[in-house]
DNA sequence: TTCTCTAAAGTGGTCAGACCAATTAAACAG
DNA sequence: CTGTTTAATTGGTCTGACCACTTTAGAGAA
C-alpha cells in the first residue's frame, strides 16, 4: 500500500493560502507559477490549477494568461448579503425578478461582442428559453454578474413562472444583437 | 494530435448546462460521466472537470467519489446554505465590482428615455462622480436593481477607490445618452 | 430460489508530460 | 538611450494513465 494522494481538494486551496499568508503577499502581488507551486506543494499541476480556479472564482486570486496569478484586493464585500436579504426577506415582487433578469440579460447583448461563433451558439438554443438566457449571460466574463444572475435566476426557477421569452422574442433579440455590431 | 483549443472556460460551463436544460434533468439526476461529457462536448476531461468544479460553487452540482455528479435540489435550504458559504468566502475581484458598476450604469443609459428633466438633472450634476451615477441608476424603477446596485456600490465606496469615471467620460456618456434618444 | 459475498466495471480524483497561446524579460540593432 | 526582435516565462488545454471510491453483476452458499 502506499497512501499517496494524502491531498484532497479542500487541502490544496488551504495550503495555497497559507503559502500566501506566510509569504506575505499583499495584493496586486504576483503567487509563484503554477509549476512552482506544484513543486512546493507535492502536488500535481491539475490540482493546483483546481485549487487556484476556484480561488480565482471566490475572488481571492487573478490569473492573466501568460502574466501570472495574482492576489486580489481582499475586501469584504456585501453583495451577498443583500441577496441573502432579499431571499430570505422575499419581500422582493416577482416583477422586480422578472425585470432584474430581463435586464441583465439585455445588457449583455450590448455588452458582448456578436461573433459568428456566439451568434451560432444562440441560434441553436433559440428554441429554449433557459438555454438561450444561460448561453447570454455567460458571455460576459465577469464572475460576479455571473453569480447574481445565477442566484436570481434560481430564485426564479423556484417560482415556476415558466418562460421569461416568447420564442419570437429570443428571436428578435438575436436579430436585434447581430444587427447592432459595433458600439461608439 | 493536439490540435485547436476552440473552447474556454466559461464557454464550456454553458455547454454543460445547456446539456442539462435539453437532456431536461431533474434535481437529483445524475448526469453523464466525465469521460462522457468531454466526448460529447469534443473537449479534455480536465476541461469539464473544471467547469464541473465551478458549477458545483454555484450550488448547481454536486459530484460524489465513484458515484457521479448529480444536479443538485434546488430547494430554498439549499440556496440559503450557497449564500452563506459565499458570505463565509467573503471575497470577491474588486475588477469584478468596478465592471458590475460600469455595466449596471452603462444599462440604465440604454433603458432610460432622456427626457429633458433627467437630462438637466444629469448635467447638473456632471461634476460629482457619486451623484452622477445614482441619478444615473435611480432613472431605473427596478427596486431590486436598486437595491443591488446601492449595496454594491456601497462595497466599491469602501475601498476608497476614488471616482469611477473621470467628468469627461462622464460628459461623453451624457452626449451618448441625450443623442441616442428612442429605442424601438 | 434467495441471500451473501466477492470481483469487475464504472466514475470521480490525481498525476505526469506535452504542446499551445499570451505575456514578459532579455538580447540586439539603430 | 530607443525601438525591435528573440527567447524565456507562465497560464491554458490536451492526452493518457493510474488511484480511490461506489455501484453493479455474477458466483457461490444457504
Amino acid at each position: 500500500m502506499h497512501g499517496k494522494h494524502a491531498s484532497s481538494f479542500h487541502e490544496n486551496i488551504s495550503k495555497i493560502r497559507t503559502l500566501i499568508v506566510q509569504a506575505a503577499l499583499e495584493p496586486g502581488d504576483r503567487l509563484p507559477s503554477e509549476r512552482e507551486l506544484a513543486e512546493t506543494l507535492s502536488i500535481s499541476r491539475a490540482s493546483v490549477r483546481e485549487a487556484l480556479r476556484a480561488l480565482s472564482f471566490l475572488g481571492i486570486v487573478e490569473t492573466r494568461h501568460g502574466g501570472g496569478t495574482f492576489l486580489c484586493e481582499q475586501d469584504r464585500h456585501r453583495y451577498i448579503e443583500i441577496l441573502s436579504e432579499f431571499i430570505v426577506t422575499k419581500q422582493t415582487k416577482a416583477s422586480d425578478i422578472v425585470d432584474m433578469l430581463r435586464l441583465l440579460e439585455r445588457l449583455a447583448l450590448t455588452e458582448v461582442e456578436p461573433t459568428p461563433e456566439r451568434v451560432a451558439l444562440l441560434e441553436a438554443n433559440v428554441q429554449t428559453d433557459r438555454a438561450f438566457r444561460q448561453h447570454l449571460i455567460f458571455g460576459l466574463k465577469n464572475e460576479l454578474f455571473v453569480r447574481i444572475w445565477s442566484e436570481v435566476n434560481r430564485f426564479y426557477d423556484g417560482t415556476e413562472a415558466g418562460d421569461l421569452y416568447t420564442e419570437d422574442e429570443r428571436r428578435r433579440l438575436l436579430e436585434m444583437w447581430r444587427g447592432a455590431g459595433m458600439p461608439e
